[in-house]
This record gives structure tokens, sequence and C-alpha cells, in this order.
DNA sequence: CTTCTAATCTTTACACTGCCAAGTCTCGGC
DNA sequence: GCCGAGACTTGGCAGTGTAAAGATTAGAAG
């Protein structure tokens, strides 16, 4: 029988993405505890059961989202750091501006890609994305002091890693006193950046 | 009628602690999304409706598993301050190590307590018992910088703070490589605090 | 163009969840 | 002894994840 225009058809042809783009916002909306993917089915005006022929699980999509979070934080960080010019120590600046944005832009998303709930389904890809953004700092660090000890160099990896991170975390929980979260990023972002970059260049030049 | 000595009585006596205690255990085997009152309510040998009678709700009874993390976490870090005597920044590192043994010890409630989630609850009890965790914190860096001014110190508190927090998340979140997360803290825990305080330290001597 | 297969989506079903209402039991004060 | 107030249970409802089976369609094979 002849089908309106206007109906929906049987297909929906790109339902993986719908889902993936549907679950993201659903994520930032109601959290990880309110993450549902009946609710994802229906955002994507689809019944609740199609979902399972795009994912194993609700956790594989959880993961499916995880995973393009790390490719977009790799991306952003690349970005800003292009856009910071070729000195080293302004490169690392760079990459934190772009790692704290992504963050702010994205704080349930950022948090699951960080949280337990997220290794827990062992997916290659997820670690693999995790991985190259881990890489991508590791090098600007490096750069940062090309002279010094490999031990050295591995310490304030992690150090200056943490360092971001850690007020990221703080500053989107509120720990930090401040109420809104992003304006406490901008406020307050480049100082702990510029902190941790002195620290760093303090520690690997004087051995 | 007389009731045999084995038999349980009607009344649970001690349910709310039972309730807490049970959910603390579910919670690190089963993560934030597989927590379930129904199961907490089993494992204290009771009816899926008698956790009404003590929490208003399932983010009630987490929020309450959540504050006393934080008192835990407070007596964990003052405890291991005070074994190392009275230097200022051996007892900030002292409170760094008991801050990280207790993280370590609960991964997934330490998650529970500085995420996103958590802010759901809006429990004043917790938000009051991660405030006296912050000032213990507070008054450790600023011990370590009497002579700073009043913006340095207050940079130094923050940044002491995401070092440390940032250090764990990641290594519990096997980011820095190591499988074993607890053994990570251990071999690299103390290089990663000493780096914090010889950061704050100099920031701190030198205006 | 027809046919057939495989992929996509729907319907139905089941065990589970949080929470609500209405009962049952037991303790503590009168 | 009684009786009210809690503590707890039973039963029920809407919503969840996911498994099974049927409906529909796209796309290749003929």
């Amino acid at each position: 029988m002849a089908r309106a225009k206007t109906a929906k058809p049987y297909h929906h042809g790109e339902l993986r993405e719908a889902l993936v783009s549907a679950g993201r916002k659903l994520l930032e909306e109601k959290g990880v505890r309110g993450f549902t993917l009946r609710e994802c089915a229906r955002r994507a005006s689809v019944s609740h059961a199609a979902p399972a022929h795009h994912f194993a699980s609700i956790d594989d999509l959880l993961a499916e989202i995880a995973t393009r979070g790390y490719h977009e934080l790799t991306a952003a960080m690349s970005a800003e750091a292009r856009r910071s010019g070729s000195d080293p120590a302004a490169r690392l600046v760079g990459q934190g501006v772009g790692y704290m944005a992504f963050a702010a832009a994205n704080p349930v998303l950022f948090q699951l890609m960080f949280s337990r709930e997220a290794n827990r389904f062992e997916a290659p890809a997820l670690a693999e994305a995790a991985k190259s953004a881990y890489h991508l700092h590791r090098e600007a660090v490096e750069a940062v002091i090309p002279q010094a000890s490999g031990e050295v160099k591995e310490r304030m990896v992690d150090f200056a890693w943490a360092a971001v991170h850690g007020f990221i975390t703080l500053v989107l929980e509120g720990q930090l006193g401040e109420r809104d979260s992003s304006r406490a990023l901008k406020a307050r972002g480049l100082a702990a950046l510029s902190a941790m970059v002195e620290a760093v260049v303090r520690a690997g030049g004087e051995p």
C-alpha cells in the first residue's frame, strides 16, 4: 500500500548515530544513573528494542559514547595547542585549555570517561582512544623539558596531567567554592595551568 | 506465641546501619549503576520496602554513604598527618598519604563522593562533611607557606588539592599505565606528593 | 523485473527495579 | 493490660534491560 510522505519509514537508516547523539544529550541532562536505553530509543523515535541491533547492551552504548568523547577531547587538545604557536610551554598550556574547554562543555561525559563505569565494560576501542589522548599529553610535556632524564620526564608527565585533571574535577564538582563551574574554569583555569607548567619547567630544568 | 531463638525478629533493630554497611559493599562490588535498593534490603535480610522507613529514596541512601565517606576521609587524613610529626611539609605529605589510602581502599565510593551524581542529592550533611575535609586540607597547605599572601595561599590550596586528587583519580582509573592501582599508588604516590609539596613551597616562598 | 536473503525494526514477554498504599507485628509508655 | 506509634511486610504499579519471535524492507542474485 502506498504510504504518505510524512509517515516515518520502517527503517531509520542512521539509528546508530541517532542513538549516540540522543544518548549523549540524555547523559548530560540526567547523569549516569538517569541514563536509560529506552529513553534513548524514544528520543530517536524508535521502539525500545531497536537499539539491541546496534549495541549489545546499555554499557556498550555508554562505551561508544565515552570513546567518541576521547576522540573529541584529543581533537580539542591538539587544536588548541596548534593555535598556541611553537613555544613548547605555550603549547602545553594550550593543550590544557583545550582539555578544560572540553570538560566544561561536557561535564557528565567527562566524568564518565574517567570513571570506573567506563573501563568496566572492557572495550578495546575505548582503551585505544584514551591512550592516544595520553600520548598527545606526554609529548607536550616532554617537549617542555627535553634535557630532563627519563625518570624525571615520566614523573612530570604524570604530575602535569594530574594537576590539570584534578583541578577540572574539583571545579566541575563545585568543591573549589565557585558555584558556576564554567566561570570558575575560565577565571582560575589559566592560573592553575601556569602554576603547573612552572612546576614542570623547574623540576625538569634543575636535576 | 513463643519464637525459637534462631528465628529472625520482626524488628531488625539496626536496619539503618545494616543498610549503609551493605550498601557500601554493594557499591564497591557493582559500581554506581549496579547499586540497588532492593539488593541492599536483601543483604540486610529484610523486605524490599523496609528501607523506605529509613531513607526517603535511593539517592538518600547514597548520600548517607557518601557523607560517611567524607567523615572517614577526613579522619584518615588527620590521623596520617598526626603520625607525620610537627613539620608542616611532612604533615601535608602525610595528609596526602591518608587521602590516597582512603581512595585506594574505597575506589568506587571515592568516585561517587567527587561526582556530579553526588551533587544531585542536595544533602546539607553531605556538603558539610565535604567542607570539613576541605578545611583540613586548607590549613595544612597554609601552614607550609605562612608568609605567602592570601592570593598565593588561595591558589596553592587549590593547586595542591588538585594535584593529589588528580593523581589518585588517574591511577584508580588505570590511566597512568599501571594495572594494579593499589601498587601504583604506593610506588608513585609519594613521588607525586613530594613534587606537589615542592611546588607549593617554591611558589609560596618566592613571591 | 522478480525473488530471495539478510538486515532492520516492532511486538511481546519476563525478571528486575524504585516507590507507594495498605496491612501486620512489636515495643514502650500509660 | 492496653494501646498508640514505629518498624516491617505484602501487594501493586509504572518503568527498566534484554531475549525471542514476527513484520518490513533494502539490496543482491537470478
